[in-house]
DNA sequence: TAGATTGTTAATCGATTAACAATC
DNA sequence: TAGATTGTTAATCGATTAACAATC
């Protein structure tokens, strides 16, 4: 979030530097909050002066590695996994030094295998570990149904992909050393329903 | 996640009963968390027994609001918008009791206006007060450009919205009252690109 | 009655906030 | 030097866990 808020803020405006104040307000956290984070993350920040907004910028990027190049295979080529496809690709696009770059989308369905997305294809699951090691796939999506996601899960860590995100409603299991990260949407619209 | 365990788990096997032990583990959190959340949401539960599968999975969907059919619109007929869309029609064409009716899309691109997802058309944005009111819509989700999002948000505030599923990368304002929840697919990936 | 498991209180832990000394 | 704002410690707050009495 505070990476967000230095890339939309006006530098100019103030000699290129941010307080805590200001950055927390902008990011809806506390200044506190801001300053804790900032330090932990390393010794930015001048006292009595703010922070400087562009060595800042890049520090955070640095950090985040959104300075290196990633390559990630979406799994499930489905009307999610085309959507997740459409955004890496179309943000690319738009953005030269977009940090994630779609290597390869997979499904097991037939009908889908040899669609392309963009200029992307879409490969048979088994192809998993062989695609992903060629085209040097650290990370992967997953948008494949429930019941078949602990298994495409197996096989990206099988193939050494690093961190997953999950789409796809379920606790799923991997060893010690990949991260995992949950987005479950149903779950979101119960929570959603929960307050009407 | 309890729901969705009770959902999944096998009832005759166990008398249909399961502890907070059993429950915990399934779902991820400790016995004392899975007793301190179901007796906050009710005192269901009988002690040296356990909880009754079938009356606590009742409960939780009760709870959650999830046996009251509820008209939800999508503002943003784009990829991830459409997704959405068939995610929700999908869902409810398999489970007949699904709880979200997808009542109407909008675009503020006229190609797109007139479309259909399924049976659903899309409408231009102008028309979600009218629309919405006409449907009964109480729920939205926005899947619009950063940009287009504040003002999608206040049209639906506007036209009595109660809650709002936001998916543009911006922190959005609402009135007290409105809950508004994010998902933030680009926050998502940075997070996990974190950590390689 | 004995065994099991809840409901609930007390203890622990971690995260957030407030405060202030350090220093630019 | 005076004013500003950080870095960092101490205080607060809330959430999680452990423990146990209540009770089925």
């Amino acid at each position: 979030m505070y990476l967000r808020v230095l890339e939309t803020v006006d530098e100019d405006v103030r000699g290129g530097l941010i307080s805590s104040f200001e950055l927390g307000e902008k990011a809806g956290v506390t200044p506190a909050q801001v300053r804790k984070d900032l330090n932990f993350l390393g010794g930015f920040g001048k006292q009595g002066v703010g922070y400087q907004i562009a060595a800042l910028r890049d520090e955070l990027r640095s950090v985040l590695n959104l300075d290196k190049e990633i390559n990630v295979a979406i799994v499930g080529a489905g009307s999610l996994g085309q959507a997740l496809a459409r955004y890496i690709i179309g943000r690319r696009a738009v953005e030269k030094d977009y940090h994630l770059r779609l290597a390869a989308l997979f499904d097991s369905d037939p009908a889908k295998v040899g669609m392309k997305i963009g200029e992307v294809p879409v490969h048979h699951v088994d192809r998993i570990p062989e695609i992903t090691r060629e085209r040097q796939v650290r990370m992967a999506i997953v948008a494949v149904p429930a019941q078949a996601a602990q298994r495409v899960v197996d096989a990206c860590v099988d193939a050494g992909i690093e961190a997953i995100l999950n789409f796809a409603p379920v606790k799923l299991k991997v060893p010690e050393g990949v991260r995992l990260h949950n987005t479950d949407l149903s779950v979101e619209l119960m929570h959603l329903a929960y307050y009407l």
